[in-house]
DNA sequence: ACTTATTATTAGATTATCTAACAATTAGAT
DNA sequence: ATCTAATTGTTAGATAATCTAATAATAAGT
């Protein structure tokens, strides 16, 4: 355990990499288990936020509309989504999650976002907001740097 | 701002979860970009760690040996990768990062941590060593919620 | 009204992945 | 020392996911 900063900076970084590779090797096992491809649940984890269109979804997971209505056709079979003619605008679906979602999500998310909260309760109110800063930080120069990088290069050719 | 301590710890569960959204987006942006799919992404960056054989690298991202073999043909055509026999066992090939990968890092995530180096140089040793100790244990939780699913949940049928 | 834009779907082509079989090599068992 | 079994990467053909293009229905703009 080296107390030097400049170390400790490089350390943190690094491990800020590792645990955000860890979540995704996480959800990738959850998709193993359950059957689920990336666009899959890339979908699902999108109308966690509520009922969307499948254009809203298209856009969002960066498919073509044709392939979000196989892949909802897909869902839909399985349980995980319903669709709903939008009362508004005939043109419309509404895309929400059904049984199968909310089922997976008390099974595997529930659990672990109780964890997380044990976990941060044993810090104090102080240590707390520390670290909701560096997180606020983290995401704004995240952010910065993907809406420079979708300015400047648009999809490149292979 | 709400002050209270629970409602922060919800705040800061919340924040995460979208942090690492928002990582997962990033990555898939510079994906679109560079024109890269979900295995060619997950492949290089296993290669970060160093020299991988091919069915280590079929391993960890979840794709069968035959899949590995087309994949790192594509990736080798486009100078992402290169293949080399394993002096020490001629049935293997070990597969190596190459030009096209580093100059992908240097464009896009070097930057990005160098931002995020200054960021973190704005706080004070004992501000870093918290949020040191909140990834460790974010980590480990997640580490032992993997372990459980692995073992409980072999895959489901579809 | 008429034209244009948006939304979701279908049909057919393309691409990625899988299953199964195989050839080369190494490890293990007497 | 051979022989058998296991490992490694590849090829060939089948399956699945995604794309492109065309279409029908609806909404918005003029």
């Amino acid at each position: 355990m080296s107390s030097d900063k400049q170390t400790l900076i490089g350390e943190l970084g690094t491990a800020i990499m590792r645990w955000q590779d860890q979540t995704q090797k996480f959800d990738e096992l959850v998709g193993h288990i359950y059957g689920l491809g990336p666009s899959e649940r890339l979908c699902l984890s999108f109308l966690v936020q509520g009922p969307q269109t499948a254009s809203a979804i298209a856009r969002e997971i960066r498919l073509t509309p044709a392939a979000v209505t196989t892949l909802l056709d897909r869902l839909e079979q399985r349980g995980y989504v319903r669709r709903r003619p939008d009362p508004t605008d005939r043109r419309k679906v509404m895309v929400k999650s059904a049984a199968a979602a909310l089922e997976l999500v008390e099974a595997v998310y529930a659990p672990l976002a109780i964890a997380g909260a044990a976990m941060l309760d044993r810090y104090d109110v102080a240590e707390l907001n520390i670290v909701s800063r560096v997180i606020r930080d983290s995401m704004e120069i995240q952010e910065k740097a993907a809406r420079e990088l979708a300015e400047r290069g648009e999809p490149r050719s292979r």
